[in-house]
DNA sequence: ATTCATGCAAATCGTTTGCAACCCA
DNA sequence: TGGGTTGCAAACGATTTGCATGAAT
C-alpha cells in the first residue's frame, strides 16, 4: 500500500509540472514509516538527515506544504506549539479521532464514524457542507489514572 | 449571568493568592462582551487599550493564561497561526462545535449533544476518561457555496 | 512592607522567505 | 539549457521572559 502512495505522488507531481527529487522522496518515506506517530516537522528532519545529512529544514516545510496542497498528508494540532502531520488514509477508512492524555500527552486514536450522521444534519440545518473534520478528546490516559490513584495512596 | 463569572473570577483569585487588578477585571470583561466572536490575544489587547491605554500585550498574554487556567476560558485553534479564546459556559450548555470555512474563514456555531454517547463508548473501550473536547469541521459556508455557482456562470 | 503584577524590551521558537548555487526534466 | 529546487541565513510573527518599577493586600 505504501507504493500506492508513492506511485500516486509521483504521477501528481508530474501533472503539476513538479519535480521528483530525493528529498521529496525522502520526506515522504519517513512519514511512511512512521505512520500512527504524528511526526512534527523537526522529527521529520531529523528522520532524514540520518539517511541525507544535508537536507535543509526549510526544504521539509516546503515539502510538507507540498503534500498538505497534494492531499497526502493533513496537518494535526495537538495544541503544544508545533505542527504534526499524518498521512492521508483511503477515504472508506478514514473516520479516527485522536484522545490526547492532557497528563502525559500520549496520543490514542479511536476508530468510529458517527460524525457522517452528524454531518449530513449540519449541512441540511445549517446548508455548511462539510468536507473534513477535526475531533479530539482531552483526558486522562488509563495509564495516567491508574499513577493518580497509586499517588494518592503514597501521599498518606 | 456575566456578573456570576466576575464574581467567580474573583474568589478563584483569592483562593490561590493572586491579586484583583484592573487589568485582569478589564481582560475579562473584553471576553465577556464579545462572545462569539474568538477573539485572538492581540484583538482583546486592541479591546482592552481603548479604556487602559497603558496595557501592556504580555499582561494580556500573561492574563488570558490565568484565565485558561482556572477554566473560565479555553483556547480555540482556527490554523491562523494565532491562538483564540472562548468563554466557558456552564457545563449543561457546553456543547457546540466550529464550522469552519475554509473559503471565507467564517465561524458558524452549532449546538449539538452526540458526543456525549461518544465519550461514554471512549471510556468503555479504551479506558480514556474524556474531560474536554475539540470539534472542527471544515468546509464551505453557504455564503460561499452561492458564490461558487455564480462564479461558474461568469466564468463562460 | 511585602510580594505579586505590570510594562517594556529583548529573547525565543516555529515557520517563512530571499537568494545564489544546484540539478532534474 | 532553463526553470523548478535546494540550503543557508536572515526575516518574521506569535508568544515568553528578565527585570526594574508599580500597586494590591
Amino acid at each position: 500500500m505504501e507504493k500506492k502512495i508513492v506511485k500516486n505522488f509521483e504521477e501528481k507531481l508530474r501533472n503539476k509540472g513538479y519535480r521528483n527529487t530525493e528529498q521529496r522522496q525522502a520526506v515522504l518515506s519517513a512519514i511512511i514509516d512512521n505512520q500512527g506517530r504524528h511526526l512534527s516537522t523537526e522529527e521529520i528532519y531529523d528522520i532524514v538527515k540520518a539517511n541525507s545529512p544535508d537536507i535543509g529544514l526549510a526544504t521539509v516545510y516546503r515539502t510538507l506544504l507540498l503534500l498538505e496542497e497534494m492531499n497526502l498528508i493533513h496537518k494535526v494540532d495537538f495544541n503544544d506549539g508545533r505542527s504534526r502531520y499524518e498521512l492521508n488514509k483511503s477515504n472508506e477508512e478514514h473516520l479516527h479521532h485522536h484522545l490526547v492524555c492532557t497528563q502525559c500527552g500520549s496520543i490514542h486514536e479511536v476508530k468510529d464514524d458517527l460524525l457522517e450522521q452528524l454531518e449530513k444534519q449540519i449541512h441540511e440545518k445549517n446548508g455548511f457542507l462539510v468536507t473534513n473534520h477535526s475531533v479530539k478528546f482531552y483526558g486522562l490516559c488509563s495509564e495516567c489514572q491508574k499513577n493518580n490513584s497509586q499517588k494518592t495512596y503514597q501521599k498518606t
